[in-house]
DNA sequence: TATTGTTATACTCTATAACTATA
DNA sequence: TATAGTTATAGAGTATAACAATA
């Protein structure tokens, strides 16, 4: 019998079962969590969450985009959007600006354009250490497999 | 110009711009998320979240295994295990039986085997409907890319 | 009527610290 | 000393409902 010196009171096997492992979308999962896990650190390092980075970005490309237009594109509730532009605004990295009555456009600050760059930068190199090594092909079919995941 | 209908008014593109798109680890986190979401919506059916037939998989696979070990393989905190494990007790789906004064096993009831065999078909149903028409070749060489970020 | 932004609120997940009892 | 289980607690993230102002 092969068992591992963990439990060798118990009848538990040496190395435990999980039928999960087997599934795509198990492992897609935890390779997820993993990489957000991953890449909070990196950006927590320039004082911003994923979320943070994410919208930062969206401004720094899309001036004056609004916080629902943001919330559409990342999936972030108009509600939840509040605090979250709130927290860049009293951080000095976006402002708000007037477009019609209901509507402010967002627009980076000279030094939300210095963070979104490093941010944008880490995010690129975060990437690149996970999937950089990729054959061109490769990454391509890779890429190509999860977006198919929407039709 | 060609510009949509919905921000005549402003000089915002007809299409945002998201340059997060194109790299792999941001389509990789909305995949998930978006596979997370419709197998909860799946589970919910049997009264149950992703966490709760996970666990319940891994009972039925390794019987009295304990808490903190399930709280191992599957990434959950030893103290948040213990509200999960309760629930699933309450709900007459698992027992805990004791090993020895520190630990204690858990085993499904009969309610939680006839359970946990509708939850794992739901959860093998779901990964065949979003992977099941890769190819056989197709799908290992995914497989074996997701698992390659733990190297 | 529909949309923008806001507030309040609640629920889930996750994280840490501290405690007990046992090994 | 290390481990199993527990409690309390705090912080994200996410969800809905309701409201005022505006289109």
């Amino acid at each position: 019998m092969l068992e591992k010196a963990s439990h060798p009171e118990t009848n538990a096997d040496a190395e435990p079962i999980n039928a999960l492992e087997n599934l795509i979308g198990y492992q897609l999962r935890r390779a997820s969590s993993k990489l957000m896990a991953d890449l909070a650190r990196a950006l927590d390092r320039h004082g911003l969450t994923p979320s943070d980075a994410s919208i930062l970005v969206l401004v720094r490309d899309n001036p004056e985009i609004t916080q629902s237009e943001i919330g559409r594109l990342l999936g972030i509730k108009r509600a939840n959007m509040t605090p979250l532009s709130a927290s860049l605004e009293n951080r000095g990295l976006i402002l708000r600006r007037r477009m019609d009555g209901r509507s402010q456009g967002l627009i980076l600050t000279e030094k939300g354009t210095e963070i979104c760059a490093a941010a944008y930068q880490a995010i690129v190199n975060h990437d690149r250490r996970y999937f950089g090594y990729l054959e061109i092909e490769e990454r391509a079919r890779f890429y190509s497999t999860i977006n198919r995941l929407w039709e």
